[in-house]
DNA sequence: CTGTTAGCGCGTTCAG
DNA sequence: CTGAACGCGCTAACAG
């Protein structure tokens, strides 16, 4: 890497001659600054940036802390952190904690020595499990911003970006009685999760409210081990439901699979709506219709409450410190030929 | 983030005292290293990374340039980019190009300011098609190390981490052969793709190796506006064959719901294969057989072969400066009931 | 118009 | 045993 100074040298002037000239300072002569730039051109100079954090203190980059990269979720919320961050200027540094509490804390570490600007996490499932915030707690303590996303809690003191998954299944049901749907099932492989609960809550409420009733043989809660397949079509063939929702990312196309075999047609017999996403949907036929979860809207909004953080701590904007935002992202039904 | 000069300060010692004691110097009395650890413990004293960086010249930090984080294979090299490069104490920054060079072009910029001690990339689909490879070879003038993997060139020197897709379909047709198999079909979505031509001419090198002639009947390409199921519907319907490799990540699981649909056992009368993994076998019954492509290990091997290379301009060891490596991976058919 | 100096935070001589 | 001084690359206040 060239640096002023060697480009001082071969021009025989001043550092701070050089580094004038290329932020076109009225302090120096047009002869010199064209000079002075031509040569930078030619020796393709670029400012060092840890130069730059060093005497800026920022760094310019936003840390990530995501409990796996491989869930299709999550990557899709980083993809929006990377488009959002890339828009204000900022580079991403990712760290994963595979659900892990002892990594999450060793991430937070990483990141608390000076080389980010503010930090984006969605906690490990071990510590909402836990309960321990310790580690978030003492980073919030110090001067780095923190946004939350997805895997949030009360106990911490700052801004948020969460689903409304009560509401996706509420309303689902609510649109699949307006369909005329008279028999809802709900499948899911997630129930330990708490957004598992929060969606399963949301079909139970909406079956009382527009059902006056609930059934609790038409909610099938698939553990881990046992095969997915197996059990959607006992439940299907037991119950004969009218609809299906699945709470998570694959039962859904499963159930569409397994009804065409038992020649059910689809729509017309059995509604079929699940979580998931463009992609996802392509892996049946017909293809499902997805609660979509705007993931990387959700990465955008946090890199927008982030970046309104930094400036207010860099340029005491208004934002106050004492008040923090909880935004809440509607899902949304889209797609498909299931429903 | 506290300081040395304010630990200095409290201490009422000199800040090199400071830092002295934090290293545990002979030059330091015991009384004094213990009060300044002390000390340095309770106000959660860490050394600044950017200053660190500005002396030693390293920023302990690697760069990736990808195409595109949601898809899965990039998401997986990631992945073990992530675990490779925590294990030798490297953060990560990533960088997308959404498969555009202009992208590509600024993400190596962005990368080229001394922020990252190496970059490990793979190149967008329109730098492949333009065949311009400047900002590239430029990029490694510069003695920053960079390694390819997956999307790479002949045209740049370098080391690469590539997949063996020419044989993980040619072997994939000998095993199927080896099964008594006697039409094997290839179905394909990709074919624009260099990995999708590699894979259509390992099937039909294999075909006529094996079979001693090459029926162009047996490949389907679909194009991007068709309908994936349909096509592959007619396909089975009109050529009857007794197996199907698939070339992408999705007909796999379509042509095994396809099949079911038709009545088709599978595999007793149709084995299906196809790339994915684990996930993606879920979404069909019985589970998919699937090429694996070891995308965490591409990433582990880029980032050692990544971590050589600078611990080499580093340290000087034996590494030579004009000799580089290719690594080939090959692929591994696993797990699933179709086959 | 140009150069000198100081300082960001750190580790490492070299003096005392 | 401890402190002062230097330099990594850069910007900015201050001299000339």
């Amino acid at each position: 890497m060239i640096t002023l100074k060697e480009l001082a040298k071969e021009l025989k002037v001043s550092i701070s001659t050089v580094s004038k000239a290329l932020h076109d300072s009225s302090e120096i002569s047009v002869q010199t600054i064209e000079k002075v730039k031509k040569l930078a051109k030619k020796r393709n100079y670029k400012p060092n940036k840890i130069a730059l954090s060093l005497k800026s203190n920022r760094t310019l980059t936003i840390g990530v802390v995501i409990p796996d990269i491989l869930n299709r979720f999550y990557s899709k919320v980083l993809d929006g952190i990377h488009d959002a961050a890339d828009e204000h200027g900022y580079d991403v540094i990712t760290v994963t904690t595979k659900e892990s509490i002892i990594k999450e804390m060793d991430s937070l570490q990483i990141l608390s020595t000076g080389n980010v600007d503010g930090v984006i996490i969605a906690m490990s499932e071990e510590t909402l499990n836990k309960n321990d915030f310790s580690h978030i707690r003492e980073f919030t303590m110090k001067d780095t911003p923190i946004v939350m996303f997805d895997r949030v809690t009360d106990k911490i003191n700052c801004d948020k970006v969460i689903i409304d998954d009560f509401n996706a299944i509420y309303n689902e049901v609510k649109s699949l009685k307006e369909l005329g749907r008279k028999k809802i099932g709900f499948v899911t492989t997630i129930n330990d999760l708490n957004v598992g609960k929060y969606r399963a809550n949301g079909f139970r409420k909406a079956t009382y409210d527009f059902f006056g009733k609930f059934d609790k043989n038409l909610i099938l809660r698939i553990s881990k081990n046992l095969d997915k397949h197996i059990e959607i079509q006992k439940f299907i063939e037991k119950n004969k439901p009218d609809a299906i929702i699945s709470a998570d990312i694959i039962c859904g196309v499963i159930s569409i699979n397994i009804a065409r075999s038992l020649r059910i047609k689809i729509p017309d017999e059995l509604s079929v709506v699940g979580f998931g996403d463009k992609t996802i949907s392509e892996y049946s036929s017909p293809k499902l219709t997805t609660i979509y979860q705007h993931g990387s809207q959700i990465g955008n909004r946090s890199v927008e409450l982030l970046v309104d953080r930094m400036n207010s701590k860099w340029f005491g904007l208004e934002k106050n410190i004492n008040s923090f935002t909880t935004e809440i992202i509607p899902t949304m039904t889209i797609g498909g030929e299931s429903k």
